[in-house]
DNA sequence: ATACATTGTGGGTAGTTGTGGGTAATTATC
DNA sequence: GATAATTACCCACAACTACCCACAATGTAT
C-alpha cells in the first residue's frame, strides 16, 4: 500500500513484555516511507503517554529547534524540555521498538499497551490512564471542541 | 544508522569517576560525523552546566562569533564567558572525556552526572541544578512556552 | 478444508557499553 | 636535575542491549 505514507489510524491492544519491548502493528510498519530506515522516535506525549514519531517527521522538528538561538533563555529550557526525553529507535525483525524506562514510567505502562494512531504520530497508551484523562477531558473542553469545529470540518 | 550525524537527543544519568571522567553515551559517540576524530569542545554553558561541542560545529560557531566582532556589548561577553573556557577533549578507548577542574566547578559537578541532547550540543548537569533550573523557568516563562510549543510541535 | 504466509509474543546468546582501577608517560615544581 | 603531580593509555568485569531463533495464533489463498 502506497496511499498515504506515514499516516496512522485505528487503535490496537498489544502487550509490553518483560524486556520493555512493544509491537508496532503491522499497518504502521507498513505504512512508514523507505526513508525512515524503520525507525521511530519516541518521547514524552503532553497527555500522560508515550508519543511515536516516524523519524523523518520528527526531524522537521528538530530543524526547528536547531534554529532557536541559544542564547535566550526560553529558547534553552524549551529545546531542553522537547528534546530530553526523546530517542530514536529502530524496531527490530518481529517489529518491536524498546520503551525506554523513564517512559515506561512517565506513562505508567504495564503488561497492556494500547497504541493509536494520531494520524502524523502514534500514541503508546496505558489503557486505564486513557479512560481517566478521555473522561476529565470531554467534560472540560466541550466549548473549546465547537471552537475548533470552526477551523476543521469532519 | 546513518541518519541525522551530529544530531543528540536523550537524556542519560551517567557519573563522573574520581578521575574527573564522563562517559558519553555510545548513542551520542556513534552519532559523531567522522570528521570530527572523536572529539568535543567542553566549555562553560550559558546555564550552570557544561557545554559539550562536536568540534566541527564548534568551529562553525567560532567562525560566526569572528564575524560578529566586538560590536554589542552582549557578543562580547558572550565570547568573552563561552570562548574563554573552551577546550577540546578527544575521549578514550571507553567512550569518556576528561572535564577540567575549572568546568565541574562551575557546573558544580560531583558524582552523578546527567547528560542531555540538545539537538547540535550535548549538556551536562548536576541534577540537582538542573531541577532548579527547570522549576524556575517554567514558573517565569510558562506564557512564551506555550507559544514557541505551538508553533514548532505537531 | 487444507496449506501457507504473516503477525504477535517469549526467550537465549553474543557483543557492546559503563565503570573502576593500574601503569607508564608527560608535565610541573622545587 | 630529581621528585611529585598530573595526564594519557590500557586492561578487566558486570550489566545491559541488540540480534537471533522459536512458536502459537491469526489471516489468506488455493
Amino acid at each position: 500500500m502506497t496511499l498515504n505514507q506515514n499516516t496512522f489510524t485505528g487503535e490496537f491492544s498489544y502487550s509490553l513484555d518483560t524486556k520493555g519491548r512493544v509491537n508496532i502493528p503491522a499497518k504502521f510498519r507498513n505504512g512508514l516511507s523507505a526513508d525512515n530506515e524503520q525507525s521511530f522516535v519516541i518521547t514524552r506525549g503532553m497527555d500522560p503517554c508515550v508519543w511515536v514519531y516516524p523519524v523523518t517527521i520528527w526531524q522537521s522538528i528538530e530543524d526547528e529547534l536547531r534554529r532557536l538561538s541559544s542564547l535566550s533563555r526560553i529558547n534553552r529550557s524549551f529545546v531542553r524540555s522537547t528534546v530530553r526525553y526523546a530517542s530514536t529507535v529502530q524496531h527490530d525483525k518481529q517489529g518491536r521498538i524498546a520503551i525506554t524506562p523513564n517512559l515506561i514510567e512517565y506513562a505508567e505502562l504495564s503488561k497492556d499497551a494500547l497504541i493509536i494512531g494520531m494520524v502524523n504520530k502514534i500514541e503508546i497508551w496505558n489503557p486505564t490512564l486513557l479512560d481517566a484523562t478521555d473522561k476529565a477531558s470531554l467534560e472540560i473542553e466541550s466549548s473549546e471542541f465547537d471552537e475548533l469545529a470552526n477551523q476543521i470540518i469532519l
